[in-house]
DNA sequence: CTCAATTTGTTCGTATGTATG
DNA sequence: ACATACATACGAACAAATTGA
C-alpha cells in the first residue's frame, strides 16, 4: 500500500477494493474497454493500482456480480455488455421546456409530519409571502423514484387551486393559473449528497451524489410565490446548455 | 445493524462510521448546528442512525480530527467553527458570461504523455475537424486546483495563435480570433466521480463527486473547432439558471 | 502430443480495521 | 474498556485452464 493510490486512499478511507472497482467500472463506461474486449490482466492491474492480487480480484468480483464483466480462467476477464447511458433525466434550463417536461408528471405526495421548514430565500431571490403551503412529493419514472421535492407555495396562490396543486406538478399549474403573473423564475443547482431520508426515498446509498435544485418563482410584486427544493439522483441527471446559437461572441 | 440504516448501508458498503461522519458533517455544513452549538447527544445519534454507540463515537472522532467539532466530557460535543461556503465556483450558462469569467484565467499546462484520445463527439454535436491539437491543463484559484481541462482544438484554428492558446483559456482566445466565425456553442453537464488521475490533480478522494462539463463549439460550416471536457470538483460548483425574466410562460 | 507461457482461481498466514453488545 | 465476530488487505505460493509454439 505504497503506490499512487496510497495518498488518495488516505484521503477517502473507503475500502480499497471498492475504489478499484469504481475506477475499473469507470474505464468500462468510458469505453476504454468495450463489450467483448479483454481488460488488463490481474498482474497489470496489481502493479497499476499498487494493490495486492486478491484486492483486484475482489474489485472484479463486484463488477462480475453487476454483470459487467465475465472472468475466464486461463483467458482473461472480458467486458460482457456495454453500459447503458443512465443520464436520461434532462434538467431543463428554460421555463417553457421545463414546463413541458414535467407537465404530465404525477407526483406521489408525502405526508408532512413535522412543522415544515420555512422556505430558504436569499435576499435577492424575492420577498417572502405572508404564508406558505408546504407540499412534499416524490417523482418517479418507470416505478423508479428519481427526485424528492419540497415545495413552498404562497398560501394565496395555493388556495386558488388546491386540488390541482396536490395532484400535479406545481409549476405547470402555476403557469396556467389565471390571476397569477410570473415575473421571474430562477434556479440554482449544486452537487450534494444524500442524507438518510433522501437515500431512503430515492433508494440511494447514504451520501451518494445528488443534484440539488433550488427554484424560486416571483410575481410582478417581487414576492416569492413558489420556492422549490428538488433533490435528484445524481446518477441520472444531465444538463444541456446552449451557450450560443447563430450569433457571435 | 438491523435499523433503518441497514438497507442503505448494504447499498453502499462504505464503512458505517464513515457514512455517519459524512451525514453529520453535512448537517454542520448545512447550518443545522452552527459554530459554538452543541450537537445531538451520543444517545440521540445512536437511535437516530441505529448504530452502536462506539460507531457514532468513531464518526465524531473523524470530525474532531478535521477540527470541525470538539468533545467535552460531561458537556457534549460542540461545533468549533463555521464551515465556509465552498460553492464559489459559478458555472456560467451564457457565452458572454462564460467568457468573462475565464477571461483572466491562467491555466497550468499539463504534459500530454500518451497519444491523446480522439474528441468525444456525438453525431449532433458537429462534424469533426481534419486534425486536432490537444491541450490539457489545470485551473486553480488561490492555489487550489478546481478543474481539470482537456481541450481539442481544430489544428487550423490552433495554428492561428498557438502561443495564445497555450497561455490563456481557450474560449476567450477563440472568441476574439479574427477569421473564426462561431456558429454554436453547446455544453452538457453530468455528475461524475473522480478517477485516480483526477483525484490526484484536484486533490480529491477517489470517486469523490465531480461535475463533468462537455463543451463543443462549431463554426459556421458545422465543424467542431473546439471540444472541451472539463472536470470540476463537485464540492465547489454552483449553477445559476435564469429560467424566465420579465415575461410570461 | 508435449511444453512453456499466460492468465485466472485458490489457499494460507498475518495484520489491521470495523462493528456489535 | 473488553471480548467477540467479521471484513479488509497484504504477499506468496500453488493449482487449473487456455493458447500457441
Amino acid at each position: 500500500m505504497t503506490g499512487q493510490l496510497a495518498r488518495t486512499y488516505e484521503r477517502s478511507r473507503v475500502p480499497l477494493y471498492l475504489q478499484v472497482a469504481s475506477a475499473l467500472r469507470r474505464r468500462i463506461e468510458e469505453g476504454q474497454w468495450r463489450a467483448g474486449q479483454k481488460i488488463s490482466t490481474l498482474e497489470e492491474l496489481e502493479s497499476e493500482y499498487q494493490v495486492a492480487r486478491v484486492t483486484v480480484r475482489q474489485a472484479i468480483d463486484l463488477l462480475q456480480q453487476e454483470g459487467l464483466v465475465r472472468r475466464r480462467q486461463g483467458k482473461g476477464t472480458f467486458v460482457t455488455r456495454a453500459v447503458k447511458d443512465k443520464r436520461w433525466l434532462q434538467l431543463e434550463t428554460t421555463w417553457s421546456s421545463l414546463i413541458a417536461t414535467i407537465e404530465d408528471n404525477v407526483p406521489r405526495l408525502l405526508p408532512v409530519k413535522m412543522a415544515p421548514p420555512p422556505p430558504r430565500l436569499e435576499p435577492d431571490e424575492g420577498a417572502p409571502a405572508a404564508a406558505y403551503e408546504y407540499i412534499r412529493s416524490i417523482q418517479s419514472r418507470n416505478g423508479e423514484p428519481y427526485a424528492l421535492v419540497g415545495v413552498h407555495l404562497a398560501k394565496a396562490v395555493y388556495d386558488l387551486a388546491p386540488e390541482a396543486f396536490r395532484s400535479r406538478a406545481a409549476l405547470p399549474v402555476l403557469s396556467t393559473l389565471p390571476g397569477v403573473e410570473i415575473a421571474r423564475a430562477h434556479q440554482t443547482l449544486v452537487i450534494g449528497s444524500a442524507d438518510m431520508e433522501t437515500a431512503d426515498y430515492l433508494k440511494l446509498a447514504l451520501n451518494a451524489p445528488t443534484a440539488e435544485a433550488h427554484c424560486v418563482v416571483t410575481d410582478t410584486a417581487g414576492v416569492a410565490i413558489y420556492v422549490g427544493d428538488i433533490i435528484y439522483r445524481g446518477d441520472c441527471v444531465k444538463l444541456n446548455i446552449d451557450l450560443l446559437t447563430n450569433g457571435d461572441g
